[in-house]
DNA sequence: ATTTATACTGTATATATATTCAGTAAAATT
DNA sequence: AATTTTACTGAATATATATACAGTATAAAT
């Protein structure tokens, strides 16, 4: 899809919050009253633009006829879900993403980023199953005792975090797993983010 | 909220369903069209009548200005979480709801009616932890291997079902915990449904 | 160097839309 | 028995709204 200009997000988001706030889109008019412009046909070139690049429809003829992409509706209320394959880093590229799960609220105790598909039983006793979704808070902060996503040079792996001075352990939850023992600067290592939640979905 | 005619009801469904269609609600004349009135007063009047039952709330003098009130809405659904008590069954009563999460259509891949808070570890090896919530879906029909919450007089349970003629076995997964053999015209036994997905909180 | 896209103001207008008024008729309520 | 609610048709109208046209100016792409 093709990039939005400054303005374009603005008029974007303008349209998302009216639906939000109101139920129904917003006239030309209305997107003028929000946003300062003077002329309904500042609005309207900008929807023009927004239609051409494929974020809205606009139903021709019809008041209020504006309509947010299936593409444009979801990504600003979903989760995506990304796969752990054995090599390579769960970024947000967008060839690693699975699928999105609709967002919600108040699902988990802490707020998260994004959802990691499992891979293998090494958290099994931690009752993490294969292809469960862990929901993946962004951080490095991280505690004795969390589970995390760390990743080893392009290795990535979900495993209880024990750390004292300069030693970092990596745990599993499996016995038929064994521990890993890492420095703080060993170079690779990295911590992507901590589990604060999971999903079975059946 | 006061009870609609069958009239009423039809308008408040083609709205949803416009809604549900366009992405915006219907003027007067599309619900005239959808349904076969030909006097716009006719949906006129139909629409205040559900603004004055409280279904919708109408935006004076801006066109398609039709909300949905948050009981009508459909996204306001939400689903019942209870606690699974050692005596006393897990029924949509009142007293053993502890809170309600809000309704997200394809969480899992099968619908459910409510989620139970998992005590004890009896299920640990099937990665069902304390305090995890279970998604359950109210039904009979259980077949073997699936995980069911099980009612044997006022104790309910969550177990691995499997069946052998008129044998029934309840299987823990935890060695730690024995297995339950029942007939299946126990006096006091049942089946409240079987587990279809499963949310970790933390 | 020229075209195209962005980013507007300002005016104008056909039409889409909400909404009122005047009726008719049956059903439900008081 | 009288009143209100439901359930419409049909006509009229003020205004809300989309949208085209005429400009100005800058930035980006070809």
């Amino acid at each position: 899809m093709k990039e939005l200009t400054i303005q374009q997000k603005k008029v974007l988001q303008c349209i998302k919050f009216y639906i939000k706030k109101t139920g129904f889109p917003p006239t030309r008019a209305d997107i003028c009253r929000e946003l300062g412009f003077k002329s309904p046909n500042a609005a309207e070139s900008h929807l023009r633009a927004l239609e051409k690049k494929g974020y809205i429809t606009i139903e021709n003829g019809a008041s209020r006829g504006i309509n947010l992409t299936e593409n444009t509706a979801e990504k600003s209320q979903s989760i995506p879900v990304i796969g752990l394959v054995a090599a390579g880093s769960p970024t947000l590229a967008d060839e690693n993403i699975e699928k999105h799960i609709p967002y919600q609220e108040s699902l988990f105790l802490s707020d998260f980023d994004y959802f990691l598909r499992v891979k293998g039983l090494s958290m099994k006793d931690a009752g993490i199953m294969e292809d469960d979704l862990v929901a993946i808070k962004k951080t490095s902060e991280v505690r004795n005792g969390d589970i995390v996503v760390a990743r080893i040079d392009d290795e990535v792996t979900l495993k209880y975090f024990q750390s004292s001075g300069n030693q970092i352990k990596l745990i599993p939850a499996n016995d038929d797993f064994d521990e890993i023992y890492i420095n703080k600067e060993t170079e690779g290592f990295f911590i992507e983010g901590k589990s604060v939640g999971l999903i079975r979905e059946n």
